[in-house]
DNA sequence: TAGTGGTCTAGACCACCCT
DNA sequence: GGGTGGTCTAGACCACTAT
């Protein structure tokens, strides 16, 4: 009821102040109200209550347990990468600032490899992009990737650099909800240890990468070249739950 | 109805169905049945429905749009080991025969840093493990882990060789649900080259790990080494969703 | 405007955990 | 046995998408 009338859902609300409330004054594996209590206390339908809880669990703040209860969980030391983020995002969350340096703007057919991955007829226009990402002006990684024209559509003007490409392609109405990375190790060739200004054949993270748009389009493709002395990748890994 | 009366959920029924039946007939972005009509066909609410579509949207086989429909999402080209998996799993799934040769086993008060991840305190027994895993008996990582003997139990006898230590793991009632990984890339140190016999300084993936259980208890922490040249991770990563 | 998924209610029974 | 989360029903209204 003290929920604002807004657009809100009411799980929302409820998620919102057990978050922020209930699970502040509570140490890890301190058993959250019951389902039945929560009811009562924000005057919602148990559904409801679910919800809020279903939100937390999915989050790992809390665990539940079949004829026990609802626990806080163990706050996890890591800081959950395993979301799809963008480098800008990355390195913003590691209180850098991120950057880039423009090192290729093409349009072109799309070569054999990028149109598999892409799903695409060969010949199908893609734009290539190349840049150099920086943090705190020191550089991190280089970067090639391929967006087809017709997901961009005009939402990248010509001669402007392009800052964050996930804005450019949240605009075009294709932002990437799902991708598809393999990670491997190796070593920079020299052309790149050249343009990161890294030792030659020191040691990189590689990962190649199919982004997809909420309807399963694949709107970007590409790999990029960490440098293994300024990088790492953090991520939460679970089991499949129930079924 | 026409459910078998089992301990089977209903909504998993439904999902089963779906998953076998009716995904197998549609193409990429076919929608499906409406929720209302999937009701009637199955005889059930439309909240057993929409658990057992919620399911198929988290396995990432379908794509939901409001005011729109439910639609089949394209298979994405890798397999998902965002699952935490053991490294057994993880060989069998590509088709190979996993394989260990136990290099050391022993009960240790935790060291420091161990102590701290498990969050032991100083003195706290652990078990230490350190294995070359295999695949088709090559050698394909070097694994350092600490287990709290406390989660063991007896569930390890003394001097049988651990062929997985999650189905051990799994018998104590401890099995990882949740994991905490840093992944980066290095290069091999001279022992590791000479245990897994791979040229030497060549490039490495290092991986630390914390793993919990159901409970939010860290259960085991430890990393491992894997060849770049035979090694890669891949895994699907989602952008968070509503809320 | 009609149809879709998103939210929500007020009940109910079950499986499971603890004492 | 009493309490918990898991499942399920039969409704309802809302927000959004398409035509």
């Amino acid at each position: 009821m003290s929920a604002p009338t807004a657009s809100t859902p009411k799980w929302q609300s409820v998620l919102a102040d057990l978050q922020t409330r209930t699970l502040a004054t509570l140490e890890p594996h301190d058993p959250l109200p019951s389902e039945r209590s929560l009811m009562v206390t924000y005057g919602v339908s148990r559904m409801t209550v679910r919800e809020a809880l279903r939100s937390l669990a999915g989050k790992g703040l809390v665990y539940r347990i079949q004829g026990s209860g609802t626990f806080v969980a163990e706050p996890s030391r890591v800081s959950k990468s395993l979301a799809l983020t963008s480098f800008s995002e990355d390195i913003r969350a590691r209180g850098m600032v991120p950057g880039a340096h423009e090192l290729a703007r093409v349009t072109v057919p799309a070569p054999p490899a990028v149109a598999k991955d892409l799903g695409l007829s060969v010949g199908h226009m893609v734009m290539r992009l190349e840049r150099v990402r920086t943090a705190d002006d020191e550089s991190m990684c280089l970067e090639r990737v391929w967006v087809p024209l017709a997901v961009l559509g005009d939402a990248v003007s010509d001669r402007q650099p392009i800052e964050s490409l996930y804005e450019v392609m949240q605009r075009a109405g294709a932002l990437p909800v799902r991708a598809d990375q393999t990670i491997r190790a190796d070593i920079f060739d020299d052309e790149e240890s050249r343009l990161l200004t890294v030792a030659r054949r020191s040691p990189c993270l590689r990962v190649a990468r199919i982004a997809h748009d909420a309807r399963g389009r694949a709107v970007e493709c590409g790999h990029s070249a960490y440098r293994a002395d300024r990088y790492d990748f953090n991520l939460t890994i679970t089991r499949p739950e129930a079924t």
